[in-house]
DNA sequence: TACTACTGAGTTGTGCGCAACTGAATTGTG
DNA sequence: CACAATTCAGTTGCGCACAACTCAGTAGTA
């Protein structure tokens, strides 16, 4: 570090630049660790409920479909659905009209979960005390932050 | 969703939280995939390259102390900090003063890492185009969100 | 001093995330 | 029609994160 000059604000920058992909790191893992709690109950991880979250909230959907909506591919997906399947909360199919495509979707018990799974969200909310603008503004925030990022990966390639 | 009632406060809550940790998950491992590039050329992953910051900052760091740093535990560190020693960049010896700690600086080699580290920020500032105002504001919001939810997590123990 | 409690690092086992790959099914094109 | 390119799911391998545990060293205490 030049300890006689000020720091530029190119260094400024990059400063910032760091402590926000920390502190995206750090609030991400402590959400996990609260999440983590909450759906011990239900035998789910974090990962896991999202996936219930989406069967519940839109029924059948193929593997590619829901890796769309998780933004997961199938190396991650098709171990997790292996073992939602093993758990006896999801249903596996071929479709007949695509065979290369697989159909998932809620069991009568993955269904009969969602009446237990309403409590997680309140829990998580009652223990973390959100106020509701700025977590709207952070999500603002998140999503436009996600769209430069994604379109900063993909743009590498040119 | 009930299309012909009000989504009551509660719902709205709900929402808007499920989707704020869903964000903060896609930000976390959009800004992933851009340091992943960023360091491949060093051999390094975001983890390891946060631990190089720290020992580059601090010199000589216990195990412990590097831990409270990045926030994580020995069950994490310990063989991140084996890989960083088989790549020749980090050395661990016994505490003479407590030989139950371990104290951990970079090699030579580690050290003169740095200079072709401070590409890394650079490269991702260009890729991202940061609005400095909103990067501000994230990591504010974000520093007091971690700070609510670690508070939340371990109250859970009363 | 002997005995207990605690601390720090490491190990084991599980699950997520991602890259790279395989293999089967489908689509597109000559 | 035949053959090449693409698509989709799955597998393998690696690293991170975390819980639960072991073990050696240290500190506190009767």
């Amino acid at each position: 570090m030049t300890a006689t000059s000020q720091p530029t604000d190119a260094e400024n920058l990059l400063r910032l630049e760091h402590q926000v992909c920390f502190a995206l790191h750090n609030a991400s893992r402590a959400f996990g660790a609260i999440y983590r709690d909450a759906l011990k109950d239900l035998g789910l991880t974090y990962p896991q409920y999202l996936a219930m979250l989406a069967l519940w909230e839109h029924g059948e959907l193929s593997v590619k479909r829901l890796g769309e909506l998780l933004r997961l591919d199938s190396g991650t997906l098709s171990p997790l659905l292996k073992r939602l399947e093993a758990a006896g909360l999801v249903k596996r199919e071929r479709s007949a009209q695509d065979e290369r495509s697989v159909l998932v979707s809620a069991t009568a018990s993955g269904a009969a979960l969602r009446e237990q799974a309403t409590e997680v969200p309140l829990e998580v909310a009652r223990r973390t005390g959100f106020d509701v603008a700025e977590m709207r503004e952070l999500r603002g925030l998140l999503g436009r932050l996600t769209d430069r990022l994604d379109a900063a990966g993909v743009a590498q390639e040119c």
